[in-house]
DNA sequence: AAACCCATTAGAACCAAGTACTAGTAGTAA
DNA sequence: TTACTACTAGTACTTGGTTCTAATGGGTTT
């Protein structure tokens, strides 16, 4: 293997595994750790602490918004069983970097996760959505998300509706009917 | 501020800001570096170099499935506009805590991002979603999505089925009408 | 007042994973 | 032989720590 194909390799194996110390890299090619620090310096590749770091960072905001709250956006009003709204600020992250608009599943997700919040109960679940993105929306737009329930039909099965605004635009509009409860047969049958 | 007070509110703000230095610290706090040494020991807390880590560390799968790809999930197999599959494994990160439930908004965007991925086009957005849950998915589950392209109405409009399985089980069943292009006018609108 | 306790601070030795730089070797090409 | 390239070795220095020992300095108790 010559020092092309390694310094290819390099960035193909920093792009999967970017906690890999130099030590670790040099055994890895069986080469020096000297090697390895020129390879990084030509391709401009800052060391393990910074690679990390910028990582923690930049998935720092975009996890606490999608991945770890039971809210996507932040909850800014709840009215528990009749309304509630909540707001995302999307960034660049949640977006096609080439158009720069945002996926729609972000949109989403703070939709769905705001009728769940409004019928509360932990045992919430999405059965059923119907969607409508009106418009697209550019990273760095805010989406005030509106939950109303309409109507809790059987017991534990609630409609609700989610209209998405940025400023005086609708960009989303979407009926969920989310269950409570009655899961429970099939949760146990898969756990 | 005492002891008690400061070991309180250095907790919290390394909850809020988890890459400030001992440095950084000692200076908001007002007191030496070696007193945050030891209130970060008593209090168990890493140092940020660790902290960092395991940050970037646990947010990166959840980031790389949700946030970061194109795809949400790996791309099986694909021919443009007609068919394609992708797998998504999912884990606890991506579902409620109580249940272990996978919040549908998973589920979804596995089947959203295939949809798109069909009809590529680079402009492809979501217009339109009309989706099922079939029944609820547990953290650990490996989700198989199937798009097929349905028709193509209009040039730069069409519809797409997306049925996600787990095993056996059906889970999700989705339609998308996906359009393409028309959104130019709308997105320089908006920018 | 003297003795004591406690939180805080200082200082030294050490570590990991680097940067930046100098210097050397081994192999190949002109 | 000389020259060039790739690689390696070694030193001094940096950051952000750890671990340990040894002060200070204020408040309380005796």
């Amino acid at each position: 293997m010559d020092k092309a194909d390694r310094r290819a390799s390099l960035q193909e194996l920093l792009k999967e595994h970017p906690f890999l110390t130099d030590e670790e890299l040099a055994d890895h090619f069986g080469v020096s750790i000297q090697t390895i620090r020129l390879d990084r310096s030509v391709l401009q590749i800052p060391d393990v602490r910074e690679r990390t770091r910028a990582l923690a960072e930049h998935n720092y905001a975009l996890v606490r918004a999608i991945g770890s709250g039971e809210i996507v956006g932040e909850l800014m009003t709840l009215d528990l069983g009749r309304n509630a709204t909540s707001v995302l600020t999307t960034d660049a992250a949640m977006a096609f970097s080439k158009t720069r608009l945002v996926r729609s599943h972000y949109i989403f997700a703070q939709a769905d996760s705001l009728a769940l919040a409004v019928i509360d109960s932990d045992r919430a679940i999405t059965g059923l959505s119907n969607a409508k993105f009106k418009r697209p929306v550019t990273a760095g737009e805010r989406l005030l998300a509106r939950a109303e329930v309409l109507r809790s039909r059987a017991p534990n099965e609630s409609v609700v509706l989610v209209e998405t605004t940025v400023g005086e635009d609708k960009v989303f509009r979407g009926k969920f009917v989310v269950n409570t409860e009655t899961q429970k047969r099939d949760v146990e049958a898969v756990v």
